[in-house]
DNA sequence: GTTGGCTGTGCAATCGTTTGTATACGCATG
DNA sequence: CATGCGTATACAAACGATTGCACAGCCAAC
């Protein structure tokens, strides 16, 4: 491996002034400058970032913790944080937990050691003692489409007000009897959602709509059996509002199998933004999460805390938008 | 942070001690070493890897560089490197390259200066001129679902005995005219499994069935298009043998939109095994490439590199099964 | 011609580990 | 009792980069 030394010697400088004529903040003289710039190209150096870590005790790297990156949901998240972390000059550190809160804490003791910049993480579960724990080692971290409560960085998704969107949206096109899919409170993106499908429902006095709600719909077999009981109710819903788009795929088995069209019995909205929404048979209107700006904000807001310390946390909450496509009736 | 020197302190030991006690490798006697570790656990003393890496030249990291994560191809050939290498206490530096050579390139440049352990990568075209190079900076890699000769480590799925399977499989259930379709050979794996059809056509002196081909069918709209020119002609394929299921999405639109039945009109077979393939309308049938064993050898093969200093390359080509589902019939 | 200030570069210490070499101590042997 | 050997630990150098401090050289001003 060349050094900082072999360049210096080539240019006959010394070390700091080879150092010195890459960084960029200190003034060398040009025709110095350019003589080691040189004598770099030359011997193809490239700075030792264990060194330079070791030195500056932070490295160009950001941890990002995700839950399930067989999930057709993350790739995307990931997709948008590496790209950013890219722009910017970041390395990514990939650690996938298989939602389990023990993987979770491993990654986090993990990460520490490699003296990463910040942490980007989509937790697994309500039980962030661990993330919290980072702060005390002073290596700022960000919520990815997590929120909670108290003084902690995050961005996300606005859950609650697109599902009111969502369910003004449903009603709007004259639904009365609405389904909800929802997944178990223990992740609290769906109590939020709930919240929000709650909330529209009062709005338009529709409260009622609450007896058709499913919850701890966990699984897209669990989706598949239980949109099949629902459905075969007397007065069945008109809509199905999927929390987590992909249940849909156990709900379009379900009312395939049931022989009920789509939307011309039944209509169904999504939530999130998978990259087989627009394939489904026929494909699936959804309420798009704005995973790009979510996963963009993230990195920015890491190094929004490394360079300008910021004090407050930043609490962020982007608003999707509606995409229709072709799962959803108006109703006479 | 707390130092090995702050460990030493507490301990009554020096720096080199406390070191000893930590490697395992070389004897310090018990007491002391259970000093020494009391004195850890009680300073939450992590090793930091930046010196520890500076130290001895080499970090307990891998770098993966794929393609594009938000192909549902990928996620599951990520979690399987994952895994693996957790289990084998490495961490993962993750590089998307968005199809792109040049910033695989980039990749490539930025790595090296992480002094990573080693390098998985599954390559975005057949250029692989700067991976190569890596050996003469004596980085091992392997390619991961990439074949090349030469002197090259790669684990692989064998592409042309899976195609071949595929096509026995069709042709054994009495399809005569089959359809392929493939995307562009700057991919080579594409090439390997048009080798493998031809080779399965030739054995049953079905050769003619070739000109059912479609080639270069680089995308999903290109898939629908495609689809459907072919199913209008007067003699169409009765099935067609996808190369790239992400690709099927396309083909069952285009079939849905001819009011073709699927298997009763048109049977159809998928290659690889993306997550939704059990989800499709109807379940797709597909050949199953290893994934996971792809992911494990691929790791498995960089510790042998590092540990052995295995001096012929690895050519390891695993072979899937094909996993029945619904989008095939059996023709009188 | 001396003094002072400014500018560009070199020296050397430093980050936290690891490890080769040196040393102190204990015990056995002649 | 002196010698020798072995064992457990300490000392110090090294990895490669960065950076505060010092200094050399130059020019201007009195």
């Amino acid at each position: 491996m060349t050094t900082v030394k072999d360049v210096a010697k080539l240019a006959g400088v010394s070390a700091s002034t080879v150092s010195r004529s890459l960084s960029e903040k200190i003034f060398v003289d040009p025709q110095t400058k350019a003589r080691v710039l040189l004598a770099v190209e030359k011997l193809k150096y490239r700075p030792n970032l264990m060194a330079k870590g070791l030195k500056e005790g932070i490295t160009r790297t950001f941890a990002l913790i995700i839950p399930s990156i067989t999930n057709l949901y993350y790739p995307q998240l990931v997709h948008s944080v590496e790209k950013c972390a890219a722009e910017n000059d970041y390395s990514l550190i990939l650690y996938n937990t298989n939602e389990d809160l023990e993987a979770e804490r491993k990654a986090v003791e993990a990460l520490q050691k490699y003296y990463v910049a910040g942490v980007i993480v989509s937790t697994a579960s309500n039980d962030i003692q661990h993330i919290l724990a980072l702060e005390k080692n002073n290596i700022p971290f960000v919520l990815l489409n997590r929120l909670f409560p108290g003084n902690v960085n995050y961005v996300s998704n606005d859950q609650a007000l697109g599902a009111r969107k969502v369910m003004g949206y449903l009603i709007q096109k004259g639904h009365k009897r609405i389904s909800v899919l929802l997944c178990g409170f223990q992740k609290q993106i769906y109590k939020y959602r709930y919240d929000g499908c709650m909330a529209a429902l009062r709005a338009h006095r529709l409260e009622a709509s609450e007896k058709f709600f499913l919850f701890d719909v966990n699984g897209i077999d669990v989706a598949h059996r239980r949109v099949i009981e629902i459905m075969r109710r007397k007065k069945p819903p008109t809509a199905l509002f999927v929390t987590n788009n992909m249940l849909a795929f156990g709900v379009y088995r379900a009312l395939n199998e049931l022989g009920l069209r789509i939307p011309a019995d039944v209509s169904i909205i999504g939530y999130d933004n998978l990259l087989t929404d627009q394939y489904m048979n026929p494909p699936l209107t959804s309420y798009e999460q704005p995973l790009d700006e979510i996963g963009k904000h993230a990195v920015l807001n890491l190094i929004s805390q490394i360079k300008n310390k910021l004090r407050k946390p930043e609490k962020l909450l982007l608003s999707g938008s509606l995409l229709e496509r072709e799962s959803v009736q108006q109703l006479k």
